[in-house]
DNA sequence: CCCGCACATTTTTTT
DNA sequence: AATGTGCGGG
């Protein structure tokens, strides 16, 4: 619990404080009983932000008398916005839960599902997650005939994320296109658009768009929502993009851009509705996302978007020791430009941080999971306690290594997301194909999954039947017969597949639920039988996968938790749509950081979460492991030649940094895999900007041990222990120069033959089987036994002969 | 039409 | 290292 909550002397706020404002400092009152203008709140990490929320929303409701359903709270994941409503409705009462708390995607799904049939969608669209954006781009790019080396379809989708982000469509972009290089990719744009639209399918940048043109074009429906929201609430402002900034200002009708000022006065027809009042939360240190759109101007420049704004700073910290908050000052202060802050706190200094020089990740994750181990035997931290953080998704697999061997139940946030496994896109494209049947996408996916001998031939002579007669791909399926070319044996398979999607949809037809659905499409396709019937070892994963996502689906059916997008007045009368476009609507808008551990109480106290920095966003732990310091790995390779690309890796440094309560680890490797192939990088520059005497550095480059020690006690590193040195603070200059001198990891290939034995870290014990190649490319294959025969490359393989 | 193999590509971060 | 894509043989 943050000392937030305890307040160190109630009495003395007792007898002038409502219930609301008590345990508040002065900033957060006034952020909570401001009334009037747009408000700025600048939040600095762990100051309080999310209870400034809640109450602010509880004293509009019960001491400005708003009304429920006026209120529109915008946050960052569904999980925090679940988490809001289920804060307020605690002090408000069941009246809250009408408000809208959403991400700005599921409130603009939830605007879309009654009104894009304006813009000539069905209510029924499907939502393209990157995936199927990417297969959409690769038809596209293909039917355009561009070299697939030179437009890529990430590169492209890219592109036309920015577009949208920009509010920019594809005629705008073709106009403003200055090469044949952007024309090309305005073209793939605009085909891009007709085939979503044909598929009647958005992507993710559409739902605000799209949302967005809507509000733009009909007065009515802008007026409608205006009317509505009277409050309007954001979080994490400052990772907004420009799509997200006008959808603010279209619902609350703040109109002081010169761009929104003329359209407005061409509306002024229509019946003007009082600005609503917006209050905004943000933090321009934790701008993480400019990547995807997120303009940091939006809330640099608040103060001049709304001339009469307020701006109240939060900058009293009651989440960490003073040493991280001194650790994380130093560190964002060698920002340029950015507005002076500076958290404090009275919790004390707390703790040093805890550094440590590893010689590669292998090496890194074992200290991680030997210091959880002395941690939880003697300081009494439970490992739901600890988080390990990391640059980049690639990186969780070494602490998963370690932890699978230690014992240790560990979970990774993000990363390969259970929705989207292989199996799981499958089914979901069943199901998304059985909704909406123009979903070419989907469709096209399970035609021929599992195989039922529809193939690219007899799918091509389907597509020309769509094209020639202008009608969709499932219309041509059903009337195979007609396609010219098209093989008997096709047909009959085609006929086969077409019998079975119809008594599926006839299901569909009649409500059956969501979970009985999946079952009858996991049995009727085959797809279940096909995977039960073979013998790779994965495919059981995959069947309990889809298990997993029957028991989901299940769950949904049975306990109509509201979505996101759930209509207020249905939730209210306790008739939750539960059907099949309800589900995939909130399988669609999971986020990763929604698949948190909740409460790390019970079943969960057991486990450490393991998760990137961006995922841990907004979150926070007693415990928090900083690793994989180092120049290139973080800041990431990409951001070394770009200054302000630096600067976002730094705040996201800062972010790491502030999420940690008591105690701060940080790690680097010397030398690190990657690609299959060991580089050896530099400590990170952010290490140079922690001040030297608050790290207690356990191990320094200067300290590396021997290489190769034969001692082999639990099988699982050939490092030694670090010895326990004395605790000398190398400033990161003199460490940096050290891991220079001694960047050689001279390895020795172990010449090995047919029937040795060898140890391999984290195989165990086998018997080479093979040799192919001759040194530094040579590669054996040896069987482990249980863990069967790998393939391994002796250069970079931890395998020692025996 | 399907299977197996060689090869290229992968890694930023995510709603 | 691991996974997906493109080709040739069956």
């Amino acid at each position: 619990m943050s000392p937030i909550d305890a307040p160190a002397d109630p009495a003395l706020f007792e007898h002038r404080d409502h219930p609301l404002l008590d345990g508040l400092n002065e900033p957060q009152r006034a952020a909570v009983t401001h009334a009037g203008a747009p408000l700025l709140v600048v939040a600095g990490a762990g100051s309080g932000k999310t209870r400034v929320l809640t109450r602010r929303i509880a004293w509009l409701i019960n001491e400005r008398k708003a009304h429920p359903g006026s209120i529109l709270a915008i946050t960052f994941t569904n999980k925090a916005a679940a988490e809001m409503k289920e804060r307020v409705e605690a002090l408000v009462g069941k009246r809250a839960r009408i408000m809208w708390v959403s991400t700005f995607h599921s409130a603009c799904v939830r605007i879309l599902r009654k009104e894009i049939d304006r813009v000539g969608f069905k209510s029924n669209f499907s939502i393209y997650d990157a995936a199927d954006s990417k297969r959409l781009m690769t038809l596209v790019l293909r039917d355009l005939e561009l070299d697939p080396k030179k437009y890529q379809p990430n590169a492209v989708l890219h592109w036309v994320s920015d577009q949208k982000n920009e509010l920019r469509d594809a005629e705008d972009a073709a106009k403003e296109a200055r090469n044949s290089f952007e024309e090309a990719y305005a073209k793939a744009f605009s085909n891009y658009q007709r085939r979503l639209r044909e598929a009647n399918a958005l992507d993710f940048d559409d739902l605000i768009m799209t949302t967005v043109h809507l509000l733009q074009a009909f007065p009515d429906v802008r007026e409608n929502y205006r009317r509505r929201f009277r409050h309007v609430l954001v979080d994490e402002y400052q990772d907004t993009n420009h799509a997200q900034y006008s959808l603010i200002q279209q619902l609350c009708g703040q109109s002081f851009e010169i761009g929104t000022a003329l359209e407005e006065q061409g509306a002024e027809a229509a019946e003007r509705v009082e600005p609503s009042e917006l209050m905004v939360v943000g933090d321009a240190d934790q701008s993480i996302y400019a990547f995807r759109g997120a303009d940091i101007r939006n809330i640099m420049d608040f103060e001049q978007d709304f001339p009469d704004a307020t701006t109240i700073l939060l900058e009293q910290n009651y989440r960490s020791t003073q040493t991280i908050l001194t650790a994380a000052n130093s560190v964002i202060g060698n920002n340029r430009g950015r507005k002076p802050k500076r958290l404090w706190t009275d919790a004390g200094a707390g703790e040093r941080i805890v550094g440590y020089v590893s010689d590669d990740e292998h090496d890194e994750a074992r200290f991680v999971s030997e210091e959880i181990d002395k941690l939880t035997d003697d300081a009494g931290v439970r490992p739901a306690d600890v988080a390990v953080f990391y640059r980049t998704n690639a990186q969780s697999r070494v602490f998963e290594e370690v932890f699978i061997r230690t014992g240790q139940p560990y979970k990774v946030v993000g990363g390969v997301r259970f929705y989207e496994r292989k199996e799981v896109r499958d089914a979901l494209a069943y199901l998304r194909m059985l909704v909406n049947t123009a979903d070419e996408i989907s469709l096209r996916r399970v035609l021929n999954t599992p195989k039922r001998g529809i193939g690219e031939r007899a799918e091509a002579c389907i597509a020309a039947l769509a094209d020639r007669d202008r009608i969709t791909f499932w219309e041509a399926l059903t009337r195979a017969a007609e396609a010219p070319g098209l093989a008997t044996r096709s047909l009959k398979n085609i006929e086969a597949f077409v019998a079975i999607v119809q008594e599926l949809q006839s299901m569909v037809e009649a409500d059956e639920r969501p979970d009985v659905i999946l079952e009858s499409v996991l049995e009727r396709s085959g797809y279940l039988t096909e995977l039960e019937a073979s013998d790779d070892p994965q495919d059981g994963t995959r069947v309990e996968n889809l298990a997993e996502l029957v028991a989901v689906a299940r769950e949904f059916a049975e306990d109509p938790q509201p979505g996101p997008s759930a209509d207020p007045a249905e939730v209210e009368a306790g008739t939750v749509a539960v059907g099949l476009g309800d589900f995939l609507e909130r399988v669609a808008l999971v986020a990763d950081a929604d698949q948190i551990p909740d409460s790390p109480d019970g079943d969960d106290s057991g486990v450490v979460t393991l998760m990137t920095l961006h995922t841990a966003k907004g979150l926070e732990f007693p415990v928090v492991f900083l690793t994989g310091l180092e120049d290139g790995v973080f800041p990431h390779q990409r951001s070394l030649g770009d200054q302000p690309e630096l600067e976002e890796e730094r705040r996201l440094a800062y972010v790491g940094l502030t999420r940690a309560q008591s105690r701060l680890y940080i790690s680097r490797a010397l030398v690190r895999s990657a690609w299959g192939a060991p580089s050896h990088n530099p400590a990170s520059r952010f290490l140079d900007e922690l001040p030297v005497d608050l790290v207690d550095w356990r191990r320094t480059a200067a300290e590396q041990t021997r290489w190769g020690r034969s001692d082999l006690s639990g099988g699982s590193t050939r490092l030694g222990i670090p010895t326990d040195a004395g605790r000398r603070n190398f400033s990161s200059a003199a460490l940096r120069a050290d891991a220079a001198s001694k960047a050689k990891p001279a390895r020795e290939i172990p010449s090995l033959s047919p029937g040795d034995r060898v140890a391999h870290d984290s195989f165990g014990l086998g018997t080479v089987v093979a040799v192919e190649g001759a040194a530094e490319k040579s590669v054996a294959s040896i069987d482990f036994g249980s863990e069967g025969v790998k393939r391994l490359l002796l250069r970079y393989a931890p395998v020692e002969k025996l």
